[in-house]
DNA sequence: CATGATGCTTACGTTTACGTCAATTTCTTC
DNA sequence: GAAGAAATTGACGTAAACGTAAGCATCATG
């Protein structure tokens, strides 16, 4: 409405903590300990501004920290081999990389991610075991209480099966 | 073979440590701030001495918080609940509840079942989303590879369709 | 029984991941 | 263009989760 480019604007610092559910504190540290790129786009004032792709960046850097349960340092070379892929994909596909070349860098980026999806897959594996752990509890719990439903009926309705529920006033 | 009794004795904190893959300085502060009972029998000379429950206990402590991600005090509330659900079995089982009093209960424990579940399941779904994007990136990186082996065997080999490998020196 | 390893408590130190405050600057809006 | 909201850098503060060191007691072993 008060865009006459019609472009809004790259949200703010604020903007995107709020956006993402964070601090802008935490977003900034972030910058500073080289977990996101060192310099969003900084026009006129020195103010911060962030694109959508770098919004979507943080958003997978807080999504990773609280699936893997990293440490901040860790997350950074895990990333850094993402972003190192990223920029071989690039080259890849700009320039003419002789055949062996190519096979290495292929071969590198199936060990980084058979890394990461090992690490998943560990704990994958372990949370679904607790799920099914907690779902055995949850079951013999149920038992009990319909065992309990049970005697209630049997004692209230002695001679009476299958009620059917005709509950009527 | 040096126990002429039979039973090996109790392990003491350092023990347990190496058991479980921590250090002793950790199992204290556990106790400390209340995770652990606050006092595992301390037979003599006052040196902790852990029962092979004790251990297990504190292998569910580290899985859980390694796990969920939660911080020790947040485990400590979550475990408090289910000790609290121990003592109701026991009562359950011992004294004679009142049937209302004892659907009570067990809503309360399904009610606790159900929080946990919830947590964890939203964590697995989340990890399993996380792995099958992993997981199509690494079809997309093998897709290459074969892509540019095929290259490579039309080039060498321009007109002979599957050579079978039949490498002998 | 001497002695080296291990444990105990107390207390202070450290790292991680931010929170908070201050002084200054920039944006926005009336 | 005045003023309040939001951002900047810099610095110090802090909660959580232990690490580390000191001084002393206990345990195991030749």
């Amino acid at each position: 409405m008060s865009e006459p480019g019609g472009r809004a604007p790259n949200p703010r610092i604020g903007d995107v903590a709020k956006l993402v559910g964070t601090t802008p504190r935490t977003i900034r540290y972030y910058e500073e300990i080289g977990l996101l790129p060192p310099a969003p786009a900084r026009p006129a004032g020195g103010h911060r501004t962030y694109s959508e792709a770098e919004v979507e960046r943080l958003r997978e850097v807080m999504r990773l920290k609280d699936l893997l349960g990293v440490t901040l340092e860790e997350l950074k070379t895990l990333l850094a081999a993402e972003e190192a892929r990223a920029l071989v994909r690039a080259k890849l596909r700009r320039e003419d990389v002789p055949p062996a070349r190519r096979r290495e860098l292929l071969n590198e980026a199936l060990g980084h991610i058979d890394r990461q999806l090992e690490l998943v897959d560990r704990r994958v594996r372990e949370l679904t075991k607790l799920k099914g752990e907690l779902g055995e509890t949850r079951k013999r719990v149920r038992r009990r209480t319909r065992e309990l439903e049970a005697q209630d009926q049997a004692t209230s309705l002695p001679n009476d099966p299958l009620p059917k529920d005709l509950s009527n006033a």
